[in-house]
DNA sequence: TCCGAAACTGAAAACGCTTTCATGAAATCG
DNA sequence: CGATTTCATGAAAGCGTTTTCAGTTTCGGA
């Protein structure tokens, strides 16, 4: 374990000032030729590394940005997370990861915790903070957040018209003949829990249908969730022949419960998604599903925050949604 | 935007000096009362949080572990960061999260990264380097990496005994009767990989059974991996009654292409997996498989790092595993 | 041959904190 | 009551960079 070698001894070594190996590793300022080789020899022989810790105090930047999801195993988050990894890759910015477990407060001390740790930017995933919440932490630090559309010089958000969304992919069950529809909600309290039960409904009174309380099932985007879900919509006895689910993870659990009672689908009932994660494709039967596209999302919030970071104010262009027909809704 | 207050516009606001004001923050030295209540107050009127870049300049310590997943979007890594994270709550320590993407050279720099970034120690999901590798980067920084094992004094391998689960797997399925079991193998050259296939071939060796080559298809520890092995192993037209996949993502894609070829589970066919992912519960039908405790196991891999780091040598226990019975076996 | 501009360089200050070091005041002791 | 600890504090040094500032050379042009 060598001691730290500073700038310093790489001046010495080479026989030059501090400020001289200061100018040849930033490039501002040219060097001499002579010198650049034996600073360059120096650093080599010594195995220097500059040390970044200074170099942030200094500029006051950290080349970190950081992130706040909700649950670091979720696939859902994570495909985001591998998109934002994508933007940011060879830019020389680093990634401080924390999760704030749905929790509006814990989100909070957690995003107050980037910043102490002065992180240069922040992008929050579905987040749980109110707009102004987020707001007000974008006086300190520009933000990113996902799942909920924003447009302020300092704050972000991106996401797919949930709203729409949910219309179209209950339009579809309806197209397919379908007249009693079920509904699996999000965590309830979130935006797009809220816009997604809201174009549920519009669609179901586009088509002259008034909706059924009977028939909407509270879950929280998870596979347990769904799962109970399926358990409230049977004992409630209201008949219906297709649900559409609130996310995919939700329809995932909502299928094994279905397989418990032997309830087939889709021959006996249609299950329509949300997001179009992985496993959509390996659910048996494949499921049909709204796709957000996931990854493209956390890219862009990546690249929208580097283009805030940057100074560029190029205009934001919102993700689009897109139903993905496979087979687990069939003609009723 | 307020400008960066310092220690010392707190102690000017205060009336007294910046080490004051410092030995006030860190606790190290008994301040008066009085001076005590006079710089609350200055912090809280001005809004002051110190600099932990600052802080971690002078110390030498920032803080942060590094952790280089293989794939953030992994619902298995995304466990095991999980574990993590609840290790290191309330600690004070942050993550910072890089991938290597399955591949060695990119592991190797973004690890790098991480130590010129001056994180305190690194957490390595399933390394793709070779324990030298690993021991060399442990001169720099302490080091644990899981999917291995693993004991030297600055580098800890936390890992269940893979090839003595995969033997136990492989006897299960003897034990309901099958003789001709089929294997999906998992990354090639990763050492979990080839001790589940050896804890395979043993098993079947000492049921007196000669291990098939035409049975073993190489997958890659993925949903399409596992799917691919599927059609592999069917053209070889090997007769086999039972697959054990080396974990539960190769699993998930074998069911979806057995399922294309009308091949029932378990009726036709015994499915076992390993790792019993959230989504092995929600398999249709269930999935068995080997229980690695994937949420412990990142746990585990966080407090052996921050015993490492406060200078503890406990003896590291290692994780064990567990066969889960759940539906997609029968006997033969 | 002289002059201003350009190229190159080192000393020193600054980033914001913690930690000796030194010192005066207060508390303890025989 | 005088000598010794202990307590509380400010000044200053230091963590490892980058960035003025202030030259010194070097060079092209007149």
């Amino acid at each position: 374990m060598s001691q730290n070698i500073t700038v310093l001894d790489v001046a010495r070594e080479a026989g030059v000032s501090a400020s001289t190996v200061s100018r040849y590793l930033t490039g501002v300022t040219s060097v001499s030729k002579i010198k650049q080789e034996a600073i360059a020899r120096a650093i080599e022989l010594l195995d220097f590394t500059p040390n970044v810790l200074a170099q942030s105090l200094k500029s006051g930047s950290t080349k970190t940005i950081g992130i706040v999801t909700q649950a670091l195993e979720s696939p859902f988050f994570g495909e985001e997370l591998k998109g934002v990894e994508q933007a940011i890759a060879g830019t020389g910015y680093a990634l401080l990861i924390v999760s704030g477990h749905w929790q509006a407060r814990e989100e909070k001390d957690h995003a107050e915790l980037l910043i102490a740790r002065r992180v240069d930017g922040i992008i929050i995933f579905t987040s749980t903070a109110s707009d102004k919440q987020i707001q007000s932490l974008s006086r300190q630090v520009p933000m990113v957040v996902t799942g909920r559309r924003m447009d302020m010089p300092r704050a972000v958000g991106l996401a797919v018209d949930n709203e729409q969304a949910a219309f179209e992919a209950t339009q579809y069950l309806l197209e397919q003949g379908h007249r009693r529809i079920a509904h699996i909600s999000g965590r309830v309290g979130q935006p797009d829990t809220e816009a997604r039960l809201q174009g549920y409904k519009r669609a179901l009174k586009t088509a002259g249908i008034k909706p059924d309380a009977k028939l909407i099932a509270g879950g929280d985007f998870s596979e347990a969730g769904g799962m109970l879900a399926i358990n409230q919509l049977l004992e409630a006895r209201g008949s219906f022949t297709a649900i559409f689910a609130a996310n995919d993870q939700s329809a995932l659990g909502a299928r094994l419960g279905l397989y418990r009672r032997g309830i087939r689908v889709p021959e006996d009932l249609s299950l329509i998604g949300f997001d179009d994660l992985l496993l959509a494709n390996y659910m048996l039967p494949p499921l049909t599903t709204i796709r957000q596209p996931t990854f493209e999302l956390g890219k862009l919030a990546g690249q929208t925050l580097l283009n805030m970071l940057a100074g560029k104010t190029e205009t934001v262009v919102q993700p689009q949604f897109e139903l993905v027909v496979r087979e687990s809704v069939r003609r009723a």
